[in-house]
DNA sequence: CAAGTTAGCCAAAGCGCTTTGGAACACTCT
DNA sequence: AGAGTGTTCCAAAGCGCTTTGGCTAACTTG
């Protein structure tokens, strides 16, 4: 059933029936009516290549994917995309991933703009003066960024959370119980949101007159591994830090194993708060010690994501907004005073 | 640039043009150098809206992917995508994902298919005369199944490793080390793996005269606390077993923080052999005691997937063929003979 | 050498929608 | 009554490709 046969059944004109179906206000009330009816009786439901290749617009947001034997996709990916389908759902939307090289997403990034593919894309792990917004700024299509770049030169609309805020939180509250040794255990240092959280620790430690050591900074991708050594070095040395912040519970397991493998306790001997992006499979509160967190549910944001995107695509989202959500720090058994 | 401009600047028809460049033999050798020579020099880059309503091929490979408030999307979903990714990149494949609500799929399959959305579909988390495939089958549309269904009156294409014989060799080396109590701490109990897995544990035991009792055998979503509070159960009771079996690495970080809750130890009080997917975040060799795996790569069950929906779609494959992956099993320190 | 092939090309008809530029008609005003 | 203003509809021209059905010229074949 296509719109040639549904005019042609009603004494229609194809134009009439699609303006009729599409809410048009050149056809009358009585007319949408009868449209209306007949397109539901008989089914019909318009052929997406056609309106695509007639109106340029696809239906879907696109998300390009960097891959490669070495590349690995971040495990947050898979909840944030629960919480945009989720969103995504109610209102038809599709998402196509376009895998691309990982050294090379401009490439993909101009095919799926030049095609059309999709009408909107969202970004996500930015890095400082990330290429990508600024190609995807000058292409033109609707985009949100999920975190946030620095040092652009024009502004774009993202949402973010306030990863520095947190671990400003995070390491006042520790400075407060006395601890005079902090170590931030930090993602990627080339992605935006170590930098903050990083900056965020600082600034705590900074309003006490004390510095981030060089050696009590670690930065690294964010598996249960890279946890346990960089808690390990950080422990081993000889005067080891009191509280570890730590930027993801995948993590925080390796930094328990270390400390268990030492032979030290949580919080006896140290100290330890994490950020937790609400995993289902994972919570803090299960930890050994139940493990204190800045809570931000990543899942809520994919949805966010979602709803502005599509609120860019129907053009009632328009400009540079920025939308920074605030993160909550939720204290569990594993901090305490500092030792003595 | 489109074909028109294309066709014009060569003085030759848009017919010749798009069979030079389709590989049609109709077409002489030296036109169809000119005809490439220039595609490439104006970087022509065929529009694909136009092409899929003119074919009805759409370049994309599908996925319907459940959604909803309280859908939680499996976490090796992630993993299995690094693969599936890898492959669609080199071969200008995307993927499409469609959020459906998880109480309602069909729909969402009907309109996919409706639509010529996507050239093919991937089914994964099969169960037992699952009601996705026979609706697939109908539909008409090329697919493969990650997983195996049950009792179903059609034979239909799927990757599968061989769950039964990984969690076979896995319980009957723990016979052999004298173990008489074995649990199984098993996955989702409607789906397919759950059930084959289970099925492997209990052909083993028969092997030795044995069975597996109903508290013997827990079914949950696999998630640490569910592996937790199952491995508490399991080891409170009067005749607790000395062995367990489980179907993750994320339900085992779990079982492992039970046992040393309840003062045991690994694999001392416990042996524990886990089924591995293979995440690059969380490796077996590294838990408190190296842990014993049945080990199968789903980043490669992804890589694969998509190559076989990439030959199905050239029409390279075609029948029913099931593809079933052996399973490596891995001993590390966490097996040792029962306790006396 | 006439008839039949074949290689190489083209014009035009789709694919199924949206949108432009009117046309027809019924009103309202002066 | 004639001009002006809406309202409601339509024919046809796209969107940019693929594919059908031919047409021409050159080449076999008996």
């Amino acid at each position: 059933m296509n719109l040639k046969q549904l005019s042609h059944m009603l004494s229609l004109s194809q134009t009439t029936v699609s303006r009729a179906l599409n809410g048009y206000p050149e056809v009358s009330e009585e007319t949408r009516r009868r449209v209306m009816d007949a397109a539901k009786r008989h089914g019909y439901r318009p052929n997406p290549s056609a309106r695509r290749l007639a109106t340029g617009k696809s239906g879907m947001i696109g998300y390009v994917l960097p891959t490669g034997a070495s590349v690995d996709i971040d495990p947050h990916f898979v909840e944030f995309l629960s919480g945009l389908g989720d969103y995504a759902r109610s209102h038809e939307l599709d998402l196509v991933l376009s895998p691309a090289d990982a050294d090379d997403e401009e490439t993909t990034y101009r095919r799926i703009v030049a095609n059309r593919q999709v009408d909107a894309v969202y970004i996500s792990s930015p890095r400082p003066a990330d290429r990508r917004l600024a190609l995807v700024n000058t292409l033109g299509i609707p985009f949100i960024v999920h975190g946030r770049s620095e040092g652009l030169d024009f502004d774009y609309p993202y949402l973010d959370i306030d990863n520095e805020g947190a671990f400003h939180e995070a390491a006042r509250l520790l400075l407060q119980l006395g601890h005079k040794r902090l170590a931030l255990i930090n993602g990627n240092e080339r992605e935006t949101f170590a930098i903050h959280r990083e900056r965020g620790v600082r600034r705590a430690l900074a309003a006490s007159g004390m510095t981030l050591g060089e050696r009590h900074i670690r930065s690294v991708t964010m598996t249960e591994e890279n946890g346990y050594r960089a808690a390990r070095r950080l422990l081993e040395e000889a005067e080891p830090p009191t509280a570890i912040v730590c930027s993801s519970l995948i993590m925080a397991l390796g930094v328990v194993r270390a400390v268990r493998d030492l032979g030290l306790t949580i919080p006896g001997d140290l100290s330890l708060i994490a950020h937790d992006d609400v995993f289902p499979w994972l919570r803090p509160e299960n930890f050994p010690v139940p493990l204190s967190t800045t809570r931000s549910s990543i899942r809520l944001a994919g949805a966010r994501v979602a709803e502005r995107l599509a609120a860019r695509i129907s053009g009632l989202e328009e400009g540079a907004r920025g939308e920074v959500w605030p993160v909550d720090l939720v204290v569990r058994g594993s901090v305490a005073g500092a030792p003595v």
